[in-house]
DNA sequence: CTTACGGCCTGGGTGC
DNA sequence: TGCACCCAGGCCGTAA
């Protein structure tokens, strides 16, 4: 399940490869996830690729057109500090391929002679004789060209980053919120690129109970869970995200972060820390997995029920 | 407004 | 061997 250690990862290693890079052609088999293939057909060839970035769950391929007659976009998009906001405003923004992997979404760079993965439905061939393949199983994922000015409508309502969050607007947000913690986790617009996963891991190394809600916590809570939060995306960027199904890199490999899992899909074995025995519930509607021994639950009763 | 919840997308794994 | 069905996770619509 691609969150934000394993879109960081794929970014990384996209990013390493892709700029500079001229798009050839591109090539569709299903589309049904993609939004308009249309013009991603009739804009991206001739394309030169940039930057590409992360936000939140989101990966976004900056590209522009590849006519060296014109460097002033250079110059423009040069300087262009975070994907949306305000002060993109009044400045052009690249065209910018938005690509969100879902549940089996993989994006990697092969041989364009390389055998074909099935389930392989986006091929973007290059000028190197490499191509970026889109592989998405479920086709849970989602694709679409933004043209200028439209990263605010696709990105704006994104809550915060988890690493560049100060602990300060971190407890601001959730102190103000009666949803529970682990809904308030999965909320794109309050943090964007947390999954269940990470949220799981996070709760649990901060031995928060997952119904607990947000305006329940008490200060040294609030702290622990926001460097936990903070200690485990990064951890697990460090190993290269989790793979537990389908995820692997932009180099086809997986990661190891599943190895660290201290709760995720541990249900019925041991807590690491204390020895009790793993819990699964749900809870915002997902499965939850925790130490009911070190996570202490919140008192019964959810909603007072007037009456 | 906030929160909770059901349903939808699709296909792999499971169990009969 | 075949097949029905459960379920994954993100997101959206709807209800209270």
């Amino acid at each position: 399940m691609p969150e934000l250690p394993e879109v960081e990862t794929v970014v990384r290693g996209l990013q390493a490869q892709l700029p500079g890079r001229r798009i050839v052609e591109v090539r569709f088999g299903k589309t049904d996830f993609v939004v308009n293939p249309a013009a991603i057909e009739q804009h991206l060839p001739g394309q030169r690729i940039g930057a590409v970035r992360r936000f939140g769950k989101f990966l976004l391929v900056e590209c522009s057109a590849a006519d060296p007659a014109r460097p002033r976009d250079a110059a423009a998009g040069a300087a262009t500090k975070g994907a949306v906001g305000p002060a993109t405003k009044g400045t052009m923004e690249k065209d910018a391929l938005l690509i969100h992997l879902g549940m089996t979404g993989q994006l990697t760079i092969a041989a364009a002679s390389a055998p074909v993965a099935p389930h392989t439905h986006v091929f973007f061939a290059l000028d190197d004789g490499r191509e970026v393949r889109y592989t998405d199983i479920r086709r849970f994922g989602r694709m679409e060209l933004l043209r200028n000015g439209e990263r605010e409508r696709a990105l704006g309502a994104l809550g915060l980053d988890p690493l560049e969050a100060s602990e300060e607007e971190f407890s601001a947000r959730f102190g103000a919120r009666h949803a529970r913690v682990k809904a308030l986790l999965l909320d794109q617009h309050v943090l964007r690129g947390v999954g269940n996963i990470y949220a799981d891991e996070s709760l649990w190394r901060a031995r928060v109970h997952p119904m607990r809600t947000g305006d329940a916590l008490r200060p040294e809570e609030m702290r622990r869970l926001y460097r936990a939060l903070q200690a485990t995306l990064r951890e697990a960027i460090r190993l290269r995200g989790s793979s537990v199904s389908d995820y692997v890199d932009a180099e086809g490999a997986r990661g190891e972060f599943q190895l660290r899992h201290r709760v995720y899909q541990r249900e019925g074995k041991k807590c690491f820390r204390c020895g009790a025995v793993i819990r699964r519930a749900i809870v915002a509607g997902r499965s939850s997995h925790f130490c009911p021994g070190c996570q202490r639950a919140p008192r019964r009763r959810r909603r007072s029920s007037k009456k």
